[in-house]
DNA sequence: CATGAATGAGCCTTCATTCAT
DNA sequence: TATGAATGAAGGCTCATTCAT
C-alpha cells in the first residue's frame, strides 16, 4: 500500500511503537527490581498503567518480552563497547591504547549511568538455558571482536609476536565482565574509572616492574 | 560386637549420608541440565529413584537444596583456587608466577573435569537476590584474597610500586571468571591451559613487546 | 444513556457481586455438608461450575472464605436475635416476656429455615483457635446483651432483686445454644416453638409449681 | 485358654495397657493444645517419647485415637453428671434440688479441674460429621436422662403438671452446655459455682419475683 | 515388638495465557 | 483495540500410613 511507504508512520502506528517500547522499559524495570521469575505480566502492565491483557497484543508471551529486554541491554553495552572505536582501526600502540581507554570510559559511563544493566546481564543466564546461551553468545561476540583487534595488532606489529590472541581475548573479556560485576555493587564513576585504568595497565604493562 | 567406639557411623547412618549426598548430586544434575526454576522436586527425586516425599526428609525445601548444591560447587572451586597456594606466601616474582600457574592448572583441571560447575555459578545469580549476593560474595572473597597477594607483592617489592591493588584484583578475578565462562563452552583441557597461560602472560608481561 | 448516577452498579459489577455471593453460598454448602477440612477449594468451585482459579479472584484463601461464611451465619443469627427487640427497652415483666417470645420465634424461624446454620456454628470452633475465639466471642456478645436486659429488669424492678445477672445470662445463652443444637437434628418448626415456650416457662416460672 | 482368665494380666499385657493409655493421654493433650487437624501422629508419639510407628500398633489410625480420646472425655463428664445422683431417684422437690446441686458441683469441679475437657467437646464437632454426630448423641443422652428425671418429678408430683419435659430437658442441657462453654474461658471454681447456683435458681424459682 | 525411613495421595496456591465484551 | 475475568496446568509441600530392619 502506498501510504505505508517508510517515511509516513501513522499517528496510531507511532503510538503503538511507543507503547511497545513502554512495555519493554517497564519490563526491564520489573526484571531488574525483582528478577525474571518473580515478575508477573501483571506487574509489568500495572507499572505502565495498562491492562495486562494488552501486553499480549504487543508480545507473544513472557519469554518474548525478556528476549527483547535483554537484547536491548546487550545492544546498549555493545554500543558502548564499539561506538567509539568504529572510525578507524588503530595502527600504533598509542592508538590502540587510546582506543582501549575510550572503550573503558564508555563502559564506565554506561554502567555508572544505570547499574541495572550489569545486574540484568548477571542474572539473565538464570532464566533458562537459551537465555544463558544468548549471554554467552554476547560474551563471545565481544571476545571475537577483541580477538580481531589483537590479531590486527600482532600483524601490524605493535603487539607482541606469538601472542595467543584467542586466549588473550578471553582474558580481556573477563576483565570487562569484572567491570560489570563490580558495577553491580560499586557503580560509582570513580571506581569504574580506576578499574578501567587498572585493566589498561595490566594489558600494556603487566603487573610487574617495567622491564 | 566390638565396635571401635569413635568413628563408627551406623550402617543406617552411612546410608543416610549417602542418600543425602545422592540428593545433592541429583539436584546438581537437574539444575545444571534444566535450570533451577525448570527443575521440580519430583525431577530430583525421580532421577534418583526415590519418592519425592523422601526429599523433604533430607532438605527443608527447594531453596535449601540449591543452597547446598551451590555451596558445594563454590567449595570445590575455592579448593582449587586455594589448596595449592596455601604452603607459603610467595616472596619473589618467580614464586608468585609459579603460584599463579598452579592456580591456573588447578582451575583448568577442575573445570575440565566437570563443566557443569561453571555453568552452575553462571546461572545461580538468576535464582534470587540472596543467591546472587552469595555468588557476588564468593567473587569478592576470591578478589580480596588476590588483593592481599598483590599487596604483599608490592610491599615485598616484586610487584610494581603504585599498582592499584584493589582495582587490579578485580581485573584478575575477571580473568578467572573468563576461564569459567569459556569452560562452559570449551571445557577441553588444552583450551583451559592456553587460557591460563595467556592470563599469566598478561599479568607478568602485558600484551605488548617486552620493553 | 441516562443513568441515575449514584446507585448504578455496572452489569459487570453486579455479576461480580453475584459470583462472590455464589462462592460464599457454595462454600457454605460444602462446609456444612463435609466440614471445613474435608472441603477443598476445588469442591467449592466445582459445585458452582467455575474454575478453581476463579475462586482466588474473590477470596484470598480457604481461611478467608470460611471467615466470610461464618460471619454471614453469625450475622443472620444476630439479626434474628436482635432485630425484633430493638424498638424499645421493656419496662414491665409482660413487655420483657413478650420480647423473649419474639426472640424465640425469630430464632425458631431462622433455624427451621436453614438447619445448616446451627450446624455451622457447632462445627466452626473446630476449624482453628481463631475461629473458636470468634464463636466464643459471638456467644459472649449475645450474653452481654442478655445481661444488660436482666440488669435493666432488676433495676426497673420487674426482675428479682439479687438476681445474679451475669451468671443467669450465661444460663440463658445456654438455652439459646440448646435451641440451636436441637435444630441441627430437629429443625421442625413445631419442635422449635415448643422449645422456645419451655425456655420462657423456665425463665418466668421455673419448673416447679407456682408458689 | 485357662491362664487368660480375667484376673491374671501378664506383666507385658499390663505394660501394653499402660502404653495404650499413655498414647490416649498424650493425644488428648496434643488435641487440646493444638486441635485435631494441627496435631500429627508424630506429635503424639514424640510427646510420649515413642517412635511414631509404634502408635499404629495400638491404634488403627488418627481417626481411631481421637475417637478414644473423645470417648474418654465424654465418659468423664458423664461420670460427673451421673455418679452422684445414682443412689436413689429423688422423690421430693428438696431431694431433686439437692441432686441438681450435687450435679452442678461435680460439673464445676471437673471443669475447673481440667478446662481442656470442655474445649475438647467444643471443638470435636469440627473434626468430621461423625464426630459431630457423636457429640450431639452425647448431648442427647444427657438430655434423655434429664427428661426421665423431669418426667419422674411430674409423675411424683413435685414438678409442675403439664411441664413439657422433653423441651425443658433441652433447655436444661443447654444450661449445662453454657457451663462448659464458660469454663473454656473462665475455669475458676468460683465462677463455676455461681453459674451452677444461677441455673438452680432459674430452674426452681425462675428469674422473676417468687409469686 | 518398636522403630523411623520411605512413600505418594492430596491440597493449596500461583500466574501465564485466553477470549468475550 | 483494550481490557480483565476466567481458567487450569503445574508444582511445592505435608503428613498419615506402611514396612523392612
Amino acid at each position: 500500500m502506498m501510504w505505508t511507504m517508510s517515511a509516513a508512520p501513522t499517528l496510531a502506528e507511532r503510538r503503538k511503537q511507543e507503547l511497545r517500547q513502554g512495555i519493554i522499559d517497564s519490563a526491564f524495570e520489573c526484571f531488574a527490581a525483582q528478577g525474571y521469575h518473580a515478575t508477573g505480566i501483571a506487574d509489568i502492565a500495572t507499572r505502565l498503567g495498562i491492562g495486562h491483557g494488552t501486553f499480549y497484543r504487543y508480545f507473544a508471551n513472557k519469554r518474548d518480552i525478556v528476549e527483547h529486554v535483554v537484547d536491548e541491554v546487550i545492544a546498549k553495552i555493545i554500543a558502548a563497547l564499539s561506538a567509539d572505536n568504529a572510525p578507524e582501526v588503530p595502527d600504533t600502540i598509542a592508538d590502540y591504547r587510546a582506543q582501549v581507554e575510550r572503550i573503558g570510559d564508555a563502559l564506565a559511563r554506561i554502567l555508572t549511568d544505570d547499574p541495572r544493566l550489569p545486574r540484568m546481564v548477571l542474572e539473565a543466564p538464570g532464566i533458562d538455558p537459551q537465555m544463558s546461551a544468548k549471554i554467552l553468545g554476547f560474551y563471545d561476540l565481544a571476545r571475537r571482536l577483541t580477538e580481531r583487534y589483537l590479531a590486527h595488532g600482532v600483524e601490524t606489529g605493535y603487539l607482541r609476536e606469538g601472542l595467543d590472541v584467542e586466549a588473550t581475548s578471553h582474558a580481556i573479556i573477563g576483565m570487562i565482565v569484572a567491570t560489570m560485576l563490580s558495577a553491580v555493587q560499586q557503580p560509582e564513576a570513580q571506581h569504574q574509572r580506576r578499574l578501567a585504568a587498572a585493566i589498561q595497565s595490566l594489558m600494556f604493562e603487566g603487573i610487574t616492574h617495567e622491564h
